[in-house]
DNA sequence: TCTGGGGTCCTAGGACCC
DNA sequence: TCTGGGGTCCTAGGACCC
């Protein structure tokens, strides 16, 4: 029988903020952005914050409404980044089997560490004194004998929580929620759950697989049917190689300028170029994303025979698409771009016509290197600067 | 309060091949 | 020419997660 840690980071950015800014200490931290800045969400909010009913995914503005007093911030993640790898090295000591599944959570293989470390809850204590002494940082911990039911139990008794379902219980342990924990069961799914008058999920244990199924799509409903029981969810358990980059912006206020839409577009090509360039991977797919004004959304896709090479190559493409697909009047609130279906570098060709596309993509490579070498020299499109 | 950015996975329909 | 299924690839849209 297998055993798991989940180790969960209690508002993580908004901590890293109070440890690194001693007078944030106490106070509401809402991470996010500034009180005038639009359009933009909350990241973190400190439990201070929370007591205000500050969340993430809140609106800024919002945000300011019921806090005003709060310290917002825009929020430096590559300290966030730098902070995390300094927890995980330590998570690392308790276990061979590490799995970060986010920048603030981790799974923990921990069967048969008992001789090290004594029993799961000896080892819990242990991480988390850990954490704390040398990171500063408070981590919440869930055990239980599959990854779905612990990362649900290390929600139970945040922040600075532990929760254990011991091996054998995660089915009764299940059944005792309400709807509202499962994992994976967002805002459209709870919509369903109400409609059908479901509020535990002992109610959903109830259901049939088939009748789950029909109500909720197949996969969906198969997802439920093992959730309730406390079966594992077999979603985190392989490693999944990411098969997408993608960027995106919004716009402060509604774009209808589609020469500005297509500057914003070189802009992302540049970045994801350089993205795709340090992945050793390419791809001959490449999407659009357009948002209007009205929230709207619509993409187009298009898969070439050869890969993507340049930077221009690229932005043509997606040009190309966002052409075809842009509604001419409509404001546009976002606009993004993508690569998708990433194969290793190598598996097609590129499209390399004659020697002048072969010296851009060299050209390009040299120039994202001095980047990376120099950030203060800066290189780019004329276009690009503003 | 109008709702970020970067991802993954699922669905459903159409094309095409055997 | 009416027509069948399975497999695979592609596309557009949506749900969900942190």
């Amino acid at each position: 029988m297998k055993y798991f840690l989940h180790a969960d980071l209690d508002a993580f950015y908004a901590s890293v903020e109070q440890l690194d800014n001693a007078e944030y200490c106490g106070k509401p931290v809402i991470v996010g952005g500034l009180p005038g800045d639009r359009r933009t969400v909350v990241s973190t909010a400190s439990y201070e914050a929370r007591r205000y009913g500050v969340h993430s995914a809140m609106p800024v503005a919002r945000a300011y409404e019921l806090c005003p007093h709060g310290v917002f911030l825009r929020g430096n993640m590559s300290r966030y980044r730098e902070k995390s790898r300094e927890v995980m090295s330590v998570l690392s000591e308790f276990t061979s089997d590490l799995r970060q599944i986010s920048i603030d959570e981790a799974f923990l293989e921990i069967t048969g560490t008992g001789r090290l470390f004594g029993p799961p809850a000896d080892l819990a204590r242990k991480l988390k004194k850990a954490v704390r002494e040398r990171t500063g940082l408070t981590v919440s911990a869930g055990l239980a004998s599959n990854k779905y039911v612990a990362k649900i139990a290390s929600g139970m008794s945040k922040p600075d929580g532990c929760f254990i379902v011991e091996a054998g219980g995660e089915e009764y342990f299940m059944r005792s929620l309400p709807v509202d924990k499962i994992w994976g069961a967002g805002w459209k799914a709870r919509e369903k759950f109400r409609k059908y008058g479901l509020k535990t999920c002992d109610d959903i244990h109830g259901i049939s697989e088939q009748r789950l199924s029909s109500l909720f799509g197949k996969a969906f409903g198969k997802f439920l049917y093992r959730a309730v029981r406390g079966q594992a969810a077999e979603a985190f358990d392989d490693t999944r190689r990411s098969r997408s980059i993608s960027a995106e912006h919004t716009f402060d206020y509604d774009m209808y300028d589609e020469f500005a839409v297509e500057t914003a577009i070189m802009k992302i090509c540049n970045t994801l170029m350089y993205r795709l360039l340090d992945s050793r991977r390419q791809s001959r797919t490449v999407f659009v994303k357009i948002r209007y004004g009205d929230f709207s959304t619509e993409s187009a896709q298009e898969t070439s025979e050869h890969a993507v090479g340049t930077m221009n190559d690229m932005f043509e493409r997606v040009c190309a698409l966002f052409r075809r697909k842009y509604r001419r009047g409509m404001g546009i609130r976002l606009i993004g771009a993508g690569l998708m279906n990433l194969e290793a570098d190598g598996a097609t060709p590129a499209e390399l016509f004659d020697f002048e596309d072969d010296r851009k993509k060299k050209l390009e490579k040299c120039i994202h290197e001095i980047n990376k070498k120099f950030p203060a020299a800066a290189i780019k499109k004329a276009r690009l600067i503003y």
